[in-house]
Formats: C-alpha cells, sequence, structure tokens
DNA sequence: GGCAAGGGATCTGTATACATTCCTCGGCCC
DNA sequence: GGGCCGAGGAATGTATACAGATCCCTTGCC
C-alpha cells in the first residue's frame, strides 16, 4: 500500500478514536518521523483530513485536528436528517426487486438483533450490520453526489459517537429503529422509509445529547494533556 | 501566493469553463510544464479537485476530469434541493434582526434586477447578487457542515451551468423567485422560505433540462476531441 | 522595567533526484 | 492468426535538499 494511503488511514482512525483530540497538532516532521515516512507522502495525508473536515489550518499553529464537541452535534444532525431521510426516501423509490428482497432480509436480521442485544449480546454485529444497511442504501438510492457527502458526513458522525457511551437498551431500540427502516425500503414506501429514518436519527440526537452532558464525558472531551506542550 | 493554490485555482477554473472538459487527462508532468511549476505543489491542487469531485483517479489513465452531463443534472439538484432548502428554513430561523433586514433590502434589489433583465440588460449584476444571496444565507443559517458540503455542490453545479444557455426570460422569472427568498427569509417564514426555494430549484431544474435536450447542446457535451488521442 | 528591533531556529513550501509500478509494444509460442 | 510473456519506457510515488517565511527569544535602548 502506498505510504501516503498508510499514513491518511492511521491518522483518520486517531482521530476518530479521540487518540487524536481537537486542537491535536500535526506538525510535518513530528507526525513523518512517527509514521516511517517523509514528509512529501504525509503532506498528501494531511490534505485528505483537511478536505475531509477531520483537519484544519489553524492560524499560527499549522494544521491541527479539527474540533468537535457536543456543540455540533446538532448541526451535524441537522445535515445529517436532511441526507438520511433523502437517502431512504430514493432508495425505497429505486430499489430494484432483489434489492428490497434483501432489504426485507436484513430488516428480519435487525430483529433478530432487537432480541439478543437485549440479553446483552457483544453489539459488533449489530455495528456491522448498521454498516451494511447503510452501505445497501447508498447503493440502492444511485446517487453518487449524495453518497459521496454521507461519506463525509459519516466521519464526523463516528468520531461524535465516542461523546457517547452504548447502553443496551438503546442499542436494542436502535435496532428496532432500523428494522423499521429496512422494512420500508425493502417495501417500496418511500413516505414510510423517510419518516422512519427521521424517527430513528431525532432518537438518536436525543440520546447522543441526554448521555453527553452526563458527568463521565468531560474526560473523554479533554482527554490526555501534553500533546501541546 | 502559493504555487499549489495557483494551480488549484487555475485548474479548477478550466474544469468550470470546460475548457477541460470531462475525461481530459491531468497529467503531473504536462500540467506542471504548463503552469511554470514543478510536480510536488501540482499534486496538491490536483488532491484537492479529486476532493471536490471535479477530478477523479480513473483506472488506467491516471486522474482526469470528472464526468458530467445532463444525466446527472437531476442527481445534482436532488442533492441540492435537499440543502439548500434546509439552508433557507435555517436562515429564516437564525437570521438576526439585522441580518433579517438585510435580505429584505436584498429582495427589494432584487425585484429592480427582475425588471431591469426584463429590458435585456447585462446579467453580470445580477449573477453577482444571487451569490451575495447565497453568502448571506450560509451566514445565517450558521450550520458549517452545511455550508461546507453546499460549497463542493456548488462547484459541480457552476459546471453544470454552462449547459444551460440563460435567456432573458428565464433570467428575469429568476430574479423573481429570488426575490420571494430573499422576502421569506428576511421575514423570518420558515415554511415559506423552503417552499419558495424548492420552487426556483424546480423550475431552474426544468429550465436547465429543457434547454439541455435543444439540439444546439450536443456540441457542449462533446467538446473539443484530441485530448485523449 | 518595558518595548522594540534583530537574529536565530524551526517550520512550511518548492524543486529535483531517485525508486517503483504499471502500461504498452513487440516478439514468440501455441 | 491469436494470445501470452517479457522488455522497455513513461508516469506515478517517495525521499531529500534547498529556500522562504514566520515565530520566538534575546538584547539593547528608551
Amino acid at each position: 500500500m502506498r505510504a501516503s494511503e498508510r499514513a491518511y488511514q492511521a491518522l483518520r482512525a486517531e482521530i476518530l478514536d479521540w487518540s487524536l483530540p481537537p486542537g491535536a497538532g500535526l506538525g510535518e516532521v513530528e507526525q513523518a518521523e512517527r509514521l516511517g515516512i517523509s514528509r512529501t507522502p504525509l503532506r498528501e495525508a494531511l490534505s485528505r483530513l483537511v478536505a475531509d473536515g477531520l483537519a484544519e489550518q489553524a492560524p499560527g499553529r499549522g494544521i491541527v485536528v479539527a474540533d468537535l464537541s457536543l456543540e455540533q452535534a446538532d448541526q451535524l444532525f441537522d445535515l445529517r436528517i436532511a441526507l438520511e431521510s433523502l437517502l431512504a426516501r430514493r432508495a425505497a423509490q429505486r430499489a430494484t426487486p432483489e434489492a428490497a428482497e434483501r432489504f426485507t432480509v436484513l430488516a428480519g436480521r435487525f430483529h433478530e438483533a432487537e432480541a439478543a442485544l437485549r440479553g446483552g449480546t457483544d453489539p459488533a454485529d449489530y455495528y456491522a450490520m448498521t454498516s451494511e444497511l447503510d452501505s445497501r442504501l447508498d447503493e440502492a438510492a444511485a446517487n453518487p453526489y449524495l453518497v459521496s457527502t454521507l461519506r463525509t458526513l459519516r466521519l464526523h458522525l463516528a468520531r461524535l459517537r465516542r461523546l457517547a457511551a452504548d447502553d443496551p437498551a438503546r442499542l436494542a431500540a436502535s435496532a428496532a429503529e432500523h428494522a423499521d427502516i429496512a422494512d420500508a425500503v425493502g417495501s417500496g414506501a418511500a413516505d414510510l422509509a423517510e419518516a422512519t429514518t427521521r424517527v430513528h436519527l431525532h432518537h438518536a440526537f436525543h440520546h447522543l445529547t441526554r448521555r453527553g452532558r452526563a458527568e463521565e464525558t468531560p474526560t473523554l472531551l479533554t482527554p490526555t494533556e501534553g500533546d501541546r506542550p
């Protein structure tokens, strides 16, 4: 794999999991040294991070990890609701019969996952399923511009997810909501597909902001001092 | 100005005005030579163009200008309608009293522009006003993620515009629609702001696709042979 | 003691040289 | 005659060296 690609993925992963917290400086020499590559491919990786909005040019400090906190969650979700409700609607309208069948099957799996999650199962399978649903919606909606926009947005949402502790009750409810979405898309009900998506996202947003105000999260918001000496 | 920035702006302008048509190859040595810079800053410019979606990695041909035709107009407008209607709604909800006043003033100027355009005036002033309206909406809506997404989308729309010949009648009607939008936002009517935006964009889309099917445009769709021998 | 100017060090931006990969074209074998 | 394999070459990917800018620290003057 290309060095620039490895650097991009490594840095992106560290930003998404908060190893590199907002405001952390991404000096070229320092990061190139750390990743064992030269400055040229590192600069390309940084460009891509800036284009993704995960990093930004800070006034006199070079490139730093972009800020993110719960204050921005409502801005992200405002955009997310608009885009994902459109995605679900178009997927419902345009899904081929074979694709529709796959959505219905997926809905069944979400229902099973809901039961399992209520039992306290490991949520890894469930996360994989949500990501599969996203991919199938992207495919069915058949709008590359929309998909590409959502791809970028999902990066920010992944970062945001670390601010919310997942509790089994919410995960089970979320699985049920995903089942509703998959069912609606699978049956070609565009209005319902959009509505179930909006319902799901509103619940997800409220859960996120409610959890975020609990006293445990500040440690997540200001991790690991010492990145800027 | 930095060489990479100049290269980015130069190439972007050439892509937007179809001097570099879809499919045109952007070889590093060739372009670097043409622009009088070395490959390093040129590569950064190409990265940014790819991130914008204006260029893309072609299977075995390196980086080429991204495809764009009227077939993609409905995909672009589908996304555009979702984003700009949200933008108008939020702007109406969040505009400060001073900002609202500016929208109302702008609405008046659009009405004047409408009359002038019916008289066959040069539309340059009108274009400047639409771009000012966009900026004010961006500012009032106060959602950096939405604004940044729209910034990218508008690049593609600018490219698309070259496929539509502007006729004075449509421009005047468009000015009237913009006046409606500015009025609605200025008066804080969120529903109306969204509705007027949707109306405007539907008209713009239909005008675009209608014009595009006229027999003159195929020459625009397949310009200047010889870019790929 | 504070402020301003200069100098040094560090960082980013650019150019160029080198390495590696991939495409193409020609020849050979089936 | 067609297809596969290999050599040549061009283009991309990477490293490094150089240049320019910027920021901070020091020092001198007010």
